[in-house]
DNA sequence: ATAGAAATTGTTAGCGATAACAATTTGGTT
DNA sequence: AACCAAATTGTTATCGCTAACAATTTCTAT
């Protein structure tokens, strides 16, 4: 069992000194076309691999940043993980995961800590974070962190679509179509995203209001508990699509026709959206730019040795279907 | 700008040797209680982190798998992460992600090469494969490598749901109630996963074939030429939830109804198929353990200095709902 | 031809940890 | 009290790379 080679090995192999091997990998211009052919021709037939660990130690850079994500199937967090990791990729960085499987500020903390020793560049956390009282975020961390999600107060830097107002303009509509009385299905409460898209469906309307944990299951539950309550409502607000399409089954089983009977619109455009009957109306979101932007920040902050701060909202996109009609 | 603090400062603060703060972060028998906690105190009180590039060329271990998924929002290829981030993390691993965006082999031997350098312990691909002809897949990995799915004929070591057997297992469930002529709604038939399930059909039945990419656009689409096709046929095995859901709708234009007129079978059971209307009789794989088995083989492939070999084939299960119907 | 500048190469010293071994302290027996 | 073994601590070399500087070669202009 041999160990791999190393930049000596290369060097010698060649007739070269190990810190011109250094200076082709890492593109040093100060190198003459032969020796560079010769080093690369010696790296190709030992399959030299470069040490990353070395290189980190070296240089104190890992071309790496940490991603606090939250583990689940969830449309959101995947979507979110998805688009970041392209925008990584793009920029020549990897991602180390490391997944929370609750979403305290405790378990949050943690992971933020133990990506820290990891030796990442920087920190991203797009877990979404939670509305519960209780200890704060500390963020004890070496590298730059941003966030995808802060609560009012916190002082971090964050990227995120602006939840509030989404929700805030899906329910406009439904009010300017003539619906006095809309519904909501909220997510689970202890979401911050949850509480910002409720807060914005109250800003505009009054109406019954019911909670779900985002699984189709619980806005079934959430739909059958809305009518059962009696309270009169022509349009339901849910606050995400796999619950609006749970609902959908409550109203047809309580045979209510939507959206003749009652108006319906979701939150976050899934692909199955557009193939419900009726197609959703819903609140697209743009992870992609989210993703862009977030890790910009966080390689801004990366170069410059600084901390990062502010915030950017981006607007969510309203997509009108047919699932939504006029009150009048 | 104050570096992070070492070994060697931990040490000196408490009046011992950097070797011996080693020994406390590492759990080593031989240290006496009172200076266990006197450096205990000194990490606590600097805020010490180790520093894991420097333990990982001194170990040449990083406590780190590489992955490579598939850059997605598939369900299958993100609940496969989701659970295998998991096992990881039970085990003390952490992950680094190198996600592909196309399936060839190239793209995937390169994503091993370069997760290769990042010095991994190991490397999981669980991305899919591609089915088309062509080079083959080059795994000159320093490190083992264990796969989800292998081509026929590769010698890697693999762990996955027998796709085949469920799909020929979903088909002759319908074939049971007396179906004779049972369409196929495939997936893009260069994933090996595609082929598979469309090789399970094939084996039990015979009847019409569309192919689509997954989505629930291509499902509806594919569905809507199988009836255009005119060929007769009173069930359709879809091989996959979204596609059936697709096929759905375009049943429902075409005014014929489920399961009376048409059984449907989908594949993977995903939280939306029981509460399509009706409920979608499907396959449920189990990721759960796909990860813990492919994860197990690594580590130890990676324990013992050995070669991973060996194929392990999980079965899928039916879940049997109201799509499905007797054709008598 | 030759000095001086520019380009190219080589040498040495860390980065922060572990491994292997050496040195010291402690404890138990006779 | 003296001695040996066991437990605890310290010392030095090393992992593979880059940074900083030193040395050499090559070119250009006189």
């Amino acid at each position: 069992m041999n160990r791999s080679p190393s930049m000596f090995d290369v060097a010698k192999h060649c007739g070269v000194s190990h810190q011109t091997v250094s200076r082709v990998i890492n593109g040093s211009p100060n190198v003459s076309a032969a020796t560079k052919a010769k080093v690369l021709a010696a790296i190709q037939e030992l399959g030299y691999q470069q040490n990353l660990a070395a290189k980190a130690l070296a240089t104190g850079r890992t071309q790496t940043i940490g991603v606090v994500s939250f583990d689940s199937t969830l449309y959101g967090p995947t979507a979110m993980l998805h688009s970041l990791q392209v925008a990584a990729r793009e920029h020549g960085y990897r991602v180390v995961l490391n997944s929370v499987s609750d979403i305290t500020n405790a378990a949050i903390s943690d992971a933020i800590a133990d990506l820290g020793n990891a030796n990442v560049d920087g920190i991203l956390v797009i877990a979404p974070r939670s509305a519960e009282e209780g200890s704060d975020l500390a963020l004890n961390s070496r590298v730059p962190v941003v966030f995808r999600e802060i609560r009012d107060g916190e002082k971090f830097a964050v990227v995120d679509i602006d939840q509030f107002d989404a929700a805030r303009r899906a329910t406009a509509l439904l009010a300017s179509l003539g619906h006095r009385d809309i519904a909501h299905i909220a997510g689970p409460l202890n979401w911050i995203t949850a509480t910002r898209r409720r807060d914005g469906w109250a800003a505009v309307a009054d109406g019954p209001e019911a909670s779900g944990d985002w699984t189709v299951r619980s806005g079934y539950e959430a739909c059958k508990a809305l009518i059962a309550s009696g309270q009169p409502f022509s349009a339901i607000f849910a606050a995400n699509d796999a619950m609006a399409f749970g609902a959908m089954r409550a109203l047809r089983e309580a045979n209510l026709s939507i959206p003749d009977d009652v108006s319906l619109v979701g939150f976050d455009d899934i692909a199955e959206a557009e193939f419900y009957s009726p197609a959703l109306s819903t609140v697209r979101q743009d992870f992609d730019t989210v993703g862009e932007e977030i890790l910009s920040r966080l390689l801004a902050a990366i170069d410059t040795g600084s901390t990062p701060e502010g915030s950017l909202l981006i607007p969510g996109e309203l997509v009108l279907r047919a699932s939504v009609q006029s009150a009048i």
